[in-house]
DNA sequence: CAGTATCGTGCAACCGGTTGCCAGTCAACT
DNA sequence: AGTTGACTGGCAACCGGTTGCACGATACTG
């Protein structure tokens, strides 16, 4: 019984029904301190009778600071970020905070775009696996607090998964097993978790002693993934590392088309563990961290948004490999034909 | 060079430099046509080099109407969702609007806080899947006009995915199949969904002389699918079919932790389609709409921010049954001895 | 007991737009 | 020539809050 129905109370009518002025009201709510108790408590016992709520917009024209956070995927179906986006969303309702969600669709235009949009109506923008350029970034970054996740540019706030030390991991594990050559699945070529893990995964394989091919998907999806088994296989490579669990998912796909069995003939890693022990063979893939990464973003958020100062934060998280089953020794009797039809000829990417 | 680079340009910096007042660029913006187009032209060069955009904020406070909706699901990590949070998004960006998303993780009080907490600032909301009690909806909806997605409260904006037609054809297949008892893997028994699936298979089942068992699961998810192998089997049924697919995916793995083979010994059909052919073996599912779904429920209520009148819509798509992998005929011979460690007692659920 | 902090509250301006109403201009119509 | 009406554009109030400043009352100082 919140009594009024249609409209919703104003400061001014609980200003008037409580014999006070309208800055008392306002002050009731947000430095009660100043006020007597008996004040307070009469005021806040009207508004309540008339089931007043301030109305965020008023305050955030007043204040120039709204309770409404951003937050920019380049995809909101891929599964990577529906746990981020849940967490974000989450821990950003416990300070109170409304948060605008916005998918990029993997195109800088369009993240401009949404930034553009949004930055008027929010404290902060949480920028997740931006495609857009350094400067760019930093010009938004100008205009209202700004935190990036997997994306790492100098002397701004960043959270960052690093994958090195999974990936590292992954490569010692497959060198352990026997494998000589291995094969990485890329990512979009824009993204920084595609460098960072390439990058790893090249030095963790010199260190082993590990040749590496490369065979560039031009999505991370599924289909990308199933897609490219044709070219994966064409390498000579006894396994591959993928850029993320879609693509890994859909190389197994590939694969079974393929009749290749995993892990007998072939060794698949995944990376992010998005997929959990979902696939068959379940995926071993290197874990991920996204629930804590979107925590820490929104808190870094909250502080930026305190503390005026810009900062410059360089917040790392670990992974690890976690083991399932796709991986396993190689099977040089089984590797030397590829299998396939062998009148097909194997498409270079273009 | 948007110029300016610190602070956003005003309205009233526009009207200075101009030499008009500020009413006019206002007006030069919402309704050219009440100016002179030299007026207009001008007003407008001015604005574009000032790098001048109207403050949404102030927009919404003076005219009462921000170009905001609110999206509502119950579990954005459920992988049904995060298509039709895109799909919605996308459709939103077409007619200008932000979307606030929340997550009120399946509970009702939740979900009413978060209503609660964006109606103030979005013009009207979308409430996917809602847990909430009817009178709780129709209170929200007297505020803001709202849309209700697979949710079906009389005289309001609906648009509903009809299961039934999909559900009927999986048993239609089933009992061509040759099988006779079926169980029902149920969702969140708050959820419309939930009850229009059981009831359409209840009722598909009798025309078709099956019997038809029931499990209740917790919740829609792998693991609670993975759980309830054991009293799925205990059923005696030859076929399950789930509330959706993420529970058929994770009985799949219940399953294939038991030992049986699907579908050669049990067969398995999901609903949503959301795994696309993605698990092992590729889950006969029950085709989902969500994509339109999501685009009918944002014109919807585009159409009722438009027309201010709340009329009584009900949009209803239909689904129709994908056949992949985890279907086909009953074995007699292997379903007497129901495999597992004959000690271990099937627990009743509570 | 005058002088000065301190406290509690009100006044009024301000945030950045929108909009009803009014006035001036000019052409068209009796 | 006087009236009417369309067309432009300005004035000022308003949306619902916040906040710097002032003012009266009370408490504290010497």
């Amino acid at each position: 019984m919140t009594g009024s129905g249609r409209r919703r109370a104003t400061i001014s009518q609980v200003a008037e029904e409580a014999n006070v002025a309208r800055s008392t009201v306002s002050r009731a709510f947000t430095q009660p301190e100043r006020l007597s108790d008996e004040t307070v408590k009469h005021v806040l016992e009207v508004a309540n009778r008339l089931g007043y709520t301030p109305n965020p917009v008023a305050q955030a024209l007043s204040t120039g600071q709204s309770k409404n956070i951003a937050l920019i995927v380049p995809d909101v179906a891929n599964p990577f970020f529906p746990p981020l986006i849940q967490a974000a969303q989450r821990k950003a309702e416990e300070y109170d905070y409304c948060v605008f969600l916005g998918d990029s669709d993997e195109q800088p235009e369009r993240e401009n775009q949404l930034v553009e949009r949004f930055t008027h109506q929010v404290a902060g923008l949480i920028l997740v696996s931006s495609r857009l350029s350094e400067a760019q970034v930093r010009e938004h970054a100008r205009r209202r607090p700004l935190v990036l996740v997997n994306q790492d540019f100098p002397e701004m706030l960043r959270v960052l998964i690093n994958s090195g030390a999974g990936v590292a991991q992954a490569v010692e594990h497959l060198a352990e097993l026997g494998h000589r050559h291995i094969v990485y699945l890329s990512g979009p070529a824009t993204s920084w978790a595609n460098r960072q893990r390439r990058t790893a995964l090249r030095q963790a394989a010199k260190h082993h002693g590990i040749e590496v091919s490369a065979v560039a998907a031009h999505k991370p999806t599924h289909e990308a993934g199933r897609g490219s088994a044709h070219q994966i296989l064409a390498t000579g490579a006894t396994a591959a590392f993928a850029f993320d669990d879609l693509l890994a998912q859909g190389l197994l796909a590939g694969l079974a088309d393929a009749g290749i069995s995993v892990p007998r003939q072939f060794s698949v890693i995944g990376c992010d563990d998005v997929l959990g022990a979902t696939t068959y063979p379940p995926l071993t893939t290197v874990s991920n961290r996204c629930v804590e990464v979107a925590e820490i973003a929104v808190s870094l958020l909250m502080d930026a948004l305190r503390t005026r100062a810009a900062s410059d934060v360089r917040h790392v998280l670990d992974t690890h490999l976690v083991i399932r089953g796709t991986t396993a020794a190689p099977n040089p009797a089984l590797h030397r034909r590829p299998a396939g039809r062998e009148g097909q000829v194997v498409q270079r990417s273009n």
